[in-house]
DNA sequence: CCCTTTAGCGTACGATCGTTCGTTGACTGG
DNA sequence: CCAGTCAACGAACGATCGTACGCTAAAGGG
């Protein structure tokens, strides 16, 4: 009965791979053990049993989720060359993810940041970390720019990621409540402007 | 044990009071009959009996929640005048709304937007009409004030409409989330920038 | 090769979920 | 004033929730 421990990690894995989607998809309240291994085909105390409990796995799902926006859209614009440059990839790379984004559902992070901004825990500490860490990445990347001329030294940087970070949550509930498949390009125009006004 | 019409009416709005605020601060989705019931001393049959069930609560809440928003924000905009003068009404009593909010948990709205916005049904119906009448109504002010000559023509009113959310959204989060005090007052700035571009 | 470790299963637990039902008793129109 | 309406109650239902426990059996170090 029992795997390898390679088979384990990989069980683990997957667990938490069909965590993102479903809690993607229903928010990560809706993250039931039972839902949960029955769509794995596994007892609930198989799915629950590497992560300690319900709020070891919600964990875990956050913080996978997480890692696939920063693979999906920091690390490549990482590539290109500090500035300017690395701030139109960056645009380019979020609004291609708030499109024909990884999750079914739209933007997780700021889904998550909507459902867990007023209840304290465990699960809103690790949000604050993620969307603080990735704002002081955006602004640390805009003071590049700046910093090099690339942009309009009137520009402020806190500005910048606020109306940033705006257009892409319109944007995201263009792309999801509303349908509007246009919401993409006209996100990628809007803030390209923003940044070379 | 029976009150009167009137009466019956105001144990009515009572529940739904109770259930804006408590759906405000843990999502529609954990307004629980049995919660809800306990916090207004009542049986769970007489708190759901009046709604049919607990969807129609739900969507009881919510169209009370929208009607919230319109009273704060749009109606006390529409004495001003129409054009430039009410734009600016509305961004400050939007941004009000925003900071000092009537929900314990930001705005409403943004908030059942993010949970609703892959679950079909009637809940996200209701959603969707509230934000398009909410967006169009937004856009239908800046066309009056770009009309009027008030806003330069080369704004394009749907991307203000995106932009002006956007902020909206970001400062939400930035209050709600990130505990930042100075959010709403930037949402200000930078919205009335947007449109005396 | 044996012995400890442990991944995963199956069962059971008390709590809570939404809904249904019959009952009660105060309002209210005729 | 009397009969009918109906707000609200209390109890019960099947389902599902998260967690705990004991078990099985394969893995892997000694």
């Amino acid at each position: 009965m029992r795997r390898s421990a390679e088979a384990a990690q990989l069980t683990r894995d997957r667990i938490v791979a069909t965590g993102v989607t479903k809690a993607s998809s229903d928010g990560l309240h809706a993250l039931t053990i039972g839902s949960l291994a029955e769509a794995l085909g596994m007892s609930k105390a198989g799915v629950v049993g590497p992560f300690g409990s319900r709020a070891g796995l919600q964990s875990a799902v956050l913080a996978k989720a997480a890692d696939m926006f920063v693979a999906a859209v920091v690390t490549p614009s990482m590539k290109a060359e500090p500035g300017l440059p690395r701030l139109r990839v960056l645009i380019d790379l979020w609004c291609g993810y708030l499109d024909g984004s990884p999750f079914p559902n739209g933007c997780f992070i700021t889904a998550a940041s909507c459902e867990l901004d007023g209840r304290p825990g465990e699960l809103r500490s690790l949000l604050l970390t993620t969307v603080t860490r990735w704002r002081a990445f955006l602004h640390e990347q805009i003071v590049i720019a700046r910093t090099a001329g690339d942009i309009t030294a009137t520009l402020d940087a806190d500005d910048l990621v606020t109306t940033l970070t705006g257009i892409a949550m319109s944007a995201d509930q263009e792309i999801q409540l509303l349908a509007d498949a246009t919401a993409a390009a006209r996100a990628r125009r809007l803030m390209l402007a923003a940044i070379t006004r």
